[in-house]
DNA sequence: GTGCCACTTCAAGCCGACTTGAGGTCAAGC
DNA sequence: GCTTGACCTCAAGTCGGCTTGAAGTGGCAC
């Protein structure tokens, strides 16, 4: 497949112009050349992006992620990373869930105030002990035209 | 219990000067009165930062969690909301949950690439369809001394 | 050959939740 | 009464991940 550019790539990928310009800059996806001023992209960029997206998803940052790529811009995927951000999800998770059922709880009961509910107390201590002190970021949701 | 000046109510709840003034500013918390410049808390603030770091926890921001405060200062706790965010967190559960599943398999997964694991390919598709593309933040560690 | 306009660069802006720093004040202990 | 230093204010900085805007360029259709 030949070479594409920018606005392809954008297409393909979902991914905004901008964000591509950012993430080569970031040493995170490379053009192949240019086509007078206008970069082209080997297709492969695509995959690259999708594993991009994957460890965003993850919960990576651009800066890990880029650390998963060789210089030959082979992935080269730490296992003990993937086994250690899953360890890190599973904590996020038992957190989240005994989040959700304070929640789901307190959205239910019957006492006269949540001060009195002795669920929504517990939250409410060990919100304060900080076990269940995650903040999370909103599901930015993908611009998916 | 006598009023708190700012140092009390920073040690006690674990929550920095800063961030308190902060939360001054912002209206989620008020003080009673100065002492010169210092600032006296009622030791009921207290309780009012163990909900504001609940609301934290539970993922509200920080103007979410203002509004949950009636003018007289008295929580005012819509059930609505707390649903709706228990329902938020399910489906963040629910892809966090995939994710860490398949960060789990591809850690020790034989494939000789990743991608030729098909576990690894389907996270890939996931990731790439937007399904599971909830970014977090890393839990910001509670400072406590 | 020339006009269009999608691309380019670079700097700055944005968001939320705070933190940091400079310079000022004043209650309390000596 | 004077020093001390913990508090005060206000502005600016930080962090990550982008987006936006102004000003410039050059390939391609006509």
């Amino acid at each position: 497949m030949r070479d594409l550019d920018i606005a392809e790539v954008a297409q393909r990928s979902g991914v905004p112009a901008s964000t591509l310009r950012f993430y080569e800059e970031k040493g995170l996806i490379a053009s192949v050349g240019r086509r007078g001023l206008r970069r082209l992209f080997d297709p492969v960029v695509l995959q690259r992006l999708g594993l991009i997206a994957l460890g965003r998803a993850a919960g990576f940052s651009l800066e890990e992620i880029a650390l998963m790529f060789a210089p030959d811009g082979r992935p080269r995927i730490d296992r003990q990373k993937l086994a250690a951000k899953a360890e890190e999800l599973d904590g996020t998770i038992r957190e989240l869930t005994a989040m959700r059922d304070g929640l789901r709880h307190a959205a239910v009961c019957r006492s006269p105030s949540h001060m009195e509910c002795p669920t929504f107390r517990r939250l409410l201590t060990a919100a304060a002990s900080g076990a269940i002190g995650a903040r999370r970021k909103k599901a930015a949701l993908p611009k998916r035209r």
